[in-house]
DNA sequence: CGCGCTTTGTGAACACGTGCACAATTGCCT
DNA sequence: AGGCAATTGTGCACGTGTTCACAAAGCGCG
């Protein structure tokens, strides 16, 4: 269930807010899902709430990481030092939240030995070795498309069976490899189509027609 | 349909090989998906191919183009001149794939006029301005947390009645405003979940447990 | 000119995720 | 101690998206 880490996410800030405990209805309202969902989502967890009151958030944040795997952290290697390779490693949000930057490589050797957010580039000749030092099991992929395929074979080889591909292409990989795909042309692309949509001639916009993420003011 | 932007690429991928036509199955097989569902999502186009041969490449780019609004440019804005907002600046994939970057904008003084991508940042204040001289619909949201609810208040003020938000948050936003979010971390969470069910105590992983994306090699 | 091969388009079964409504349970207040 | 209000957990119906399977339709070859 891809809300889970949304909820968790919730929950942490509803913790350091001080809050103790949370109903599935108040979770929904700032999660801008339906509350019934919530209790689902929840229940499957296999998680107890307590009727009449509700969740203990501190309980639920164990358990949610729990079942994502959040007991420790997840060290991710980067390929691909290019824009968005720098920027992700440079993005302190990863460690925050568990993923800190194992490394990261590139097959250019005029960017290597440089330094991003504090990690300096390797080689992509050294990704076996930092995949088994650091035990990293998830790869990101921010290559240019024409290299995605070959650092995700790279990735996998190493060790990594996890793939987080930020190139607009679809990587082939050998069962039991995970892949996410993160696509910002895509992404940009849906927004296009709904604003395309939306007023078809320049007329008057109408209707409820939103991207389904929408929330009333 | 969240497919059509794949197909798109994909198409024009092949059109730039000179493939001049394609079937359902190779269109498929490339997108990683069911051939049927490549049918019928076509179909849904009204776009027709022929019996027995497949589609035209061209005709097809075409239809999609047309039916996600991609016939002309769509320029974005971006809040936050941050590692993210600088790194999308930066990105040459946007401008290439016809959303050009109108602006960045971002609230500290500091970060004004430091120069992103051949871009200038200016000053938040300057949003309604860039907003309506360029007649950007899309904003992007590349602020830290706490700042995105207000990026996105005004933007929506500003005109946009779009926004790709990046930072961890549910933003609320008046009804005809479309808004996806694409949150980092929420993707590797669900990776390490995938990744704790792979192993549970460390061994022998099995089973064709991947995330649905995984395409066998 | 017709036959067979290939591929599209689509009707129908199926699976899944969603939302409602309600019983069960808990805590509080009297 | 008992009743009431609040909230969870869940069976059920519904809508959506997915997949199969097959008829319709075009193309090439004999």
């Amino acid at each position: 269930m891809a809300r889970l880490p949304v909820y968790l996410r919730i929950l942490i800030e509803q913790a350091e807010d001080e809050v103790e405990c949370i109903s599935s209805e108040g979770l929904a309202e700032l999660a801008g899902v339906n509350a019934a969902k919530v209790r689902k989502d929840l229940s499957y967890l296999g998680s107890y709430g307590t009727r009449g009151v509700g969740y203990e958030v501190a309980f639920l944040v164990y358990q949610i990481r729990r079942e994502l795997g959040l007991t420790h952290d997840w060290p991710v290697v980067i390929v691909g030092a290019g824009n968005l390779g720098q920027a992700l490693a440079g993005y302190g949000g990863f460690g925050e939240r568990g993923f800190p930057v194992a490394g990261v490589v590139d097959i250019e050797q005029a960017k290597v030995g440089s330094v991003i957010g504090g990690v300096r580039v390797r080689h992509i000749d050294d990704l076996p070795a930092i995949v088994q030092s650091r035990r990293v099991s998830i790869g990101v992929v921010a290559t240019p498309p024409s290299a995605a395929q070959d650092a995700a074979d790279r990735l996998v080889r190493a060790g990594c069976t996890s793939i987080l591909n930020f190139a607009p292409v679809v990587l082939a990989v050998p069962n039991g490899v995970s892949v996410r795909k993160v696509d910002l042309a895509v992404e940009l692309q849906i927004l296009s189509y709904y604003e395309q949509r939306r007023a078809p001639v320049g007329l008057h916009a109408v209707g409820s027609n939103d991207s389904g993420r929408g929330a009333s003011a």
